[in-house]
DNA sequence: CAGGACGGTTTGTCCTGACAAAGTATTGAC
DNA sequence: GTCAATACTTTGTCAGGACAAACCGTCCTG
C-alpha cells in the first residue's frame, strides 16, 4: 500500500456561506494564513486536494480554485503525482504597480511634493509616441519635487492627456498622481518601465541637494488602466544615494 | 429588447481534441493570434462566453479558462454584466526572469565571458543571508566580466551554493549561469531584485572602459527555484551608458 | 422631464461527475 | 540483486448544470 502521509495537516476552517467572499477565497486566505503563521511548516507537503476539499466541506474545483490561488502567489507548487508542497513563503506578490507617494507614506516618511511646473501644453513627439496619442494633442505636463522627512529624493516630470484628467495645482500638492487617478476612476492597471542611470547635472544636483556628477537612478514609465488607455507618461530622476528599486520576478 | 451586439466576432477555430495540448490552451492561443493580427480589433468586444463556448464547441468553464489565460496576460478585460473586451495588445508578459546572456545573444550582440575569479569559500554573512543558508557553508563565488559585440558591459560577482551546482570554469565562459542552472535541473522560477545606481571607482572604470565617476546600475539579486531553493545570489554593476532595465508591470 | 423600478444580459461562483496523465512505490521476472 | 512491468496516488482536464451579482437600457411614475 503506498500510502505516503502528508505532514502539513490543515485544520478545520470555518467557512461563511452566506458571507459576499467567494469561498475560495475564504479557503485561500485561511490557508495562506496557516502557511505563514507556521501551522503548515515550509517544505511540507499538503494533503491531496480530493481530501482537502472533501474535509473543508467545498467541491473539489474551488478546493483546487483556492490551491491555484497560491500557487499563482508562489506560496505552494504542485506536481502531478506527487503532491502539494509548501514554499518559501517570504517572496510572494509578484510585482506591485505603486507609486511612489503610496510607498514613503506607508513607511512613515512624510512625502511632500514641491510642483515647480504646471501647465497645459500640446504633446511632443516623444510624449506622444509613448502614450500612443497624436502629436499635439493637449496634455498637462508638470515638474514635481519630491521629499521624504524633508528632504528632496527625486525630480518627477510627468504628462497626462488632458481628456483622462484634469490636474489642479493644489490637488498635486497633498495627493500623489496615482491617488488622483484611482479617484477619477482611471486606476493605473498596467505599465512599462525602463529603469537606468547617469550622472547629475549642476541644476538637477543642486534641486536634490547633491553635487553635480552624483549618480541618479532614471525611471521613465508609461500607464495604462484597464481599458487599455495610457494615462499617465513620466520621466523620473531619484538620488541613488537615497533610492533603489525593489523587485520580485515570478517566471 | 437590449441586444449589445459583439464588434470583435471570433470565427470557429479548428480544435485537436486528439492533441496532448490542452483544449482550453489551444482555444487561448487561437484567440491571442487573433488579436496580434488584428483580427479582432483593439478595443472590440467579444461575443459571450456561453455563445463563444457553444460556437467553439467546448464547455463554458474551458471557455472560461482560456479567456481567464489572456486576461492574465493583460490582453482581454472582463466586466460582469458588460462583456470581455480587447485591450492594448502591445504589453503583454509580465515580467521574464532572463539572464543578460540570453538577452544579449537573443539580440544578436554576441555575448563573451571573461572569467576573472572562481573558487569556493564559505559564504560571507550578507551572502549567507541573502541566500537563506547557513553563515560559513560553501559556495562557489566569482567574478565575470561581460562583454557584448566585443565591448565590456557588467562586472558580474555570483555565489552559487556548491550542494545547488558545481561550476566549472570551462562551463561558465561558454555559456550563461541560468543556462548552466537549467541544464542542471536547478530551474530558477522566483527572483528577488533590487536595482539602484552608483558612480564607478577607478577599479571598476578601467575594467568597463569607463572613466572614474561613471553612473552604473547596480543590480542584487537572489534567485529561487520551483521547490523554494535558493540556486543563486547575484551582485552586477552595468555601464549606465550602455544598458537599462526594461520591465512590464500588472496589477 | 427626471428619477427610480424593472427586466434582460453577461460574467462570477459553485457543484457533481468522469477520465487522462504523470509520478511513486511495489511486485515479479530474470 | 537488478531492472522492467504493474498498481496506485495525485493532479490535470473537461463536461454540464444551476444560481447569484453586476451592469445596462427601458419603461413607468411622479
Amino acid at each position: 500500500m503506498g500510502e505516503r502521509t502528508p505532514n502539513g495537516v490543515v485544520p478545520e476552517v470555518p467557512l461563511d456561506r452566506t458571507s459576499p467572499v467567494p469561498l475560495y477565497f475564504q479557503v485561500a486566505t485561511r490557508l495562506q494564513q496557516l502557511i505563514e503563521d507556521g501551522g503548515v511548516p515550509v517544505g511540507s507537503r499538503l494533503e491531496n486536494e480530493v481530501e482537502l476539499a472533501e474535509r473543508l466541506g467545498v467541491s473539489r474545483p474551488t478546493m483546487r480554485r483556492a490551491i491555484q490561488y497560491l500557487v499563482e502567489r508562489g506560496m505552494l507548487v504542485r506536481k502531478r503525482g506527487v503532491g502539494t508542497q509548501v514554499v518559501h513563503p517570504k517572496v510572494r506578490r509578484p510585482v506591485e504597480l505603486s507609486s511612489l507617494y503610496d510607498d514613503l507614506a506607508k513607511t512613515g516618511r512624510e512625502p511632500r511634493t514641491e510642483i515647480r511646473l504646471l501647465d497645459v501644453r500640446p504633446a511632443p513627439d516623444h510624449v506622444a509616441e509613448a502614450l500612443g496619442i497624436a502629436v499635439g494633442s493637449d496634455i498637462t505636463w508638470f515638474e514635481r519635487l519630491r521629499f521624504a522627512s524633508g528632504e528632496p529624493l527625486a525630480i518627477m516630470h510627468n504628462a497626462v492627456p488632458t481628456d483622462v484628467l484634469a490636474i489642479e495645482r493644489a490637488d498635486l500638492e497633498r495627493r500623489g498622481l496615482y491617488e488622483l487617478l484611482r479617484a477619477a476612476g482611471r486606476v493605473p492597471r498596467m505599465a512599462n518601465q525602463v529603469v537606468g542611470a547617469r550622472t547629475a547635472t549642476s541644476a538637477e544636483a543642486r534641486l536634490l541637494d547633491e553635487s553635480r556628477g552624483a549618480p541618479l537612478l532614471t525611471m521613465t514609465r508609461t500607464a495604462w488602466d484597464e481599458s487599455g488607455r495610457a494615462v499617465e507618461y513620466g520621466s523620473h530622476l531619484y538620488r541613488a544615494s537615497r533610492y533603489s528599486f525593489e523587485l520580485t520576478l515570478t517566471i
